[in-house]
RNA sequence: CGCGGGAUGGAGUAGUCAGGUAACUCGUCAGGCUCAUAACCUGAAGAUCGUAGGUUCAAAUCCUGCUCCCGCAACCA
């Protein structure tokens, strides 16, 4: 099974582009993992526990429950609209999730890997946390930033983190490749080295944070935010099992591989996540990979002279359309790295590669088959070196996307889908269509370059489902070929199309988004 | 000397790990085609690959110094 997770969302404010791009990435890996044959389970969902969420509710004058059940509500509805389908959903409120990190905090307690202590400290009234060093300000004192500091001691729990460090370190030094992209792994390195020998704090005394899950052994505290929220990653498929999960050992069979962000890697995912999965005895070969993808930057005020600031993702959907802003998204990233979100970049990729390359080649190659055949698509006559060299070109595209989607690159899995569709317009080019159908003599040759771009439009609906699955349902449908979306990759062969196979009338499926009526809205 | 990333034609990026004709998209200019969503195709101009050195037959790529940009720096969800 192939396991995939994206990092929960901590409802403390509506989702933004960032939130979009983690879940849309996901959703595109899952579903070309099941494009693959692979079984799949995606998992995302929300955190909502913590100080943040407490606050908010109380400024807003409600309960933290009301107040996460309306947050949730803006992210779920978003992936819906996004077409992100997932299999399982998180909520760290969720009974189930509760009694999972009670039973494993009991349990890492009865082992010893938990103990109490107390720690004395700068602690802000204003802020509500504890201060270090790197808090003071240039002549070594608290800023009025943080309003009255007291040196208060306190007792928590604490998680022996500092007996996992040696482990982690030799675990990623080891062959297993477990921090993609691979750059990443020198920052979680030097991350360790600075943590050697310090514990983490896993609880919260209730006089400051009630908005949590009791810590079992000792009902004057709660459970630290991310200690709750990492354990979702194993909760939600059963660790603790339960009849309403699925059976951990179904979905856990191998290497999950965990969507987050690089913002959380270090210390969350990178330190706490593994040490907290080898306190509880998982193996090297079950340790989860990370997926470290880089961030959306908004660049200013150059961003949307044009078309107007907008970076709300449900907004965008609105205006651009899903397709749109799916493609967008995963095109103009290169995975784990950096990029600026600009509309008119998202307009011109669309315009570019959807409607003028790829969805033009489809509405022309189905048109002439419309009009030239009746709507009728025949293998025709001998082939010559232009039509293999097309069907060769549709091999080594399909191998260059088969091998970017396994190394979760996206946009180069669409750069190599975009090389064919450029072939064949070139292929069209050439062989003219429009000119053998003037002649009756060359009615078959018509009929075999009209079938060749009939076929690579298919092959390209299939590769372009993971991406885009609406278009790929449109595409299908106006090939009449309704079993196309069944096919896996390993089908994907030379003659998808049946003998004397009808397709049905084309219409746009991409059509341009003209920046003028971007305007008005 | 805190850590990591980055600097490549007008714009945005790939290429750097495994040195060997500088690639792609947009934009610009010129042509062609007419099946198609004013789409498609062909050609051209435009880069001494941040900077100064070094290694090499050969450096965008390896090594060293420097400059400038971005993010992070761990009870701060």
């Amino acid at each position: 099974m192939f396991f995939l997770t994206t990092a929960i969302d901590y409802t403390n404010g509506s989702p933004h582009i960032g939130h979009a791009y983690e879940k849309v990435l996901a959703d595109v890996i899952a579903r070309y993992h099941r494009l693959t044959g692979e079984e799949v389970y995606f998992l995302t969902g929300v955190d909502q526990h913590g100080q943040k969420v407490q606050q908010t509710a109380e400024k807003e004058g409600v309960s933290p429950e009301e107040f996460v059940k309306r947050t949730t509500g803006k992210f779920s509805r978003l992936w819906t609209k996004l077409g992100v389908e997932y299999d399982g959903w998180a909520e760290t409120t969720d009974v189930r999730h509760k009694a999972c990190v009670q039973s494993i905090l009991s349990n890492l307690y009865t082992k010893d890997q938990i103990y109490r202590k107390s720690y004395k400290g700068h602690y802000s009234v204003r802020q509500e946390q504890f201060l270090t060093d790197r808090d003071r300000d240039a002549t070594g004192n608290f800023g009025p930033e943080w309003g009255e500091v007291t040196e208060i001691e306190e007792e928590n729990y604490y998680f022996k983190l500092s007996e996992h460090t040696d482990w982690l370190k030799s675990f990623l030094e080891g062959p297993l490749e477990t921090i993609l992209p691979a750059f990443r792994k020198t920052e979680l390195l030097n991350a360790i080295d600075r943590n050697t020998g310090t514990d983490l704090c896993i609880s919260r005394p209730k006089e400051r944070l009630r908005w949590g899950i009791e810590i079992p052994f000792d009902a004057n505290f709660v459970t630290y935010v991310w200690f709750d929220a990492l354990i979702n990653y194993i909760s939600f498929i059963g660790f603790t099992p339960d009849s309403s999960l699925p059976v951990f050992d179904d979905v856990w069979t191998d290497r999950p591989v965990h969507i987050i962000g690089k913002d959380i890697m270090v210390p969350a995912h990178g330190i706490y996540w593994f040490a907290i999965l080898h306190a509880l005895g998982f193996t090297d070969e079950k340790m989860p990979q990370l997926l470290v993808h880089g961030w959306w930057n908004i660049r200013g005020e150059k961003m949307s002279k044009s078309l107007g600031n907008i970076v709300d993702p449900d907004q965008l959907a609105d205006t651009f359309g899903t397709e749109a802003l799916r493609y967008y998204l995963v095109r103009d990233i290169h995975t784990g790295k950096d990029s600026d979100f600009d509309l008119d970049r998202l307009v011109m990729l669309y315009n570019t590669e959807l409607a003028n390359e790829l969805g033009n080649l489809c509405n022309r190659a189905l048109n002439m088959s419309q009009r030239f055949t009746d709507g009728i698509i025949s293998p025709g006559g001998p082939l010559t070196a232009d039509d293999t060299n097309l069907q060769q070109s549709l091999i080594d595209t399909t191998a260059a996307y088969r091998k970017a989607m396994d190394n979760h690159e996206i946009s180069q899995g669409l750069e190599a889908l975009n090389r064919h569709v450029v072939h064949c317009n070139q292929y069209a080019e050439r062989m003219k269509p429009w000119e053998l159908n003037k002649n009756l003599q060359s009615k078959d040759r018509l009929a075999t370059v009209l079938h060749h771009l009939a076929e690579s439009v298919a092959h390209c609906a299939v590769l372009l489902s993971p991406i885009l699955p609406g278009a790929a349902v449109k595409l299908a449908s106006q090939l009449n070929l309704a079993t196309l979306s069944k096919l896996k990759l390993d089908d994907l062969k030379w003659g998808l199309i049946p003998l004397h196979h009808e397709i049905n009338p084309p219409t746009p499926v991409f059509p341009r988004i003209e920046v003028k009526a971007v305007e008005e809205t």
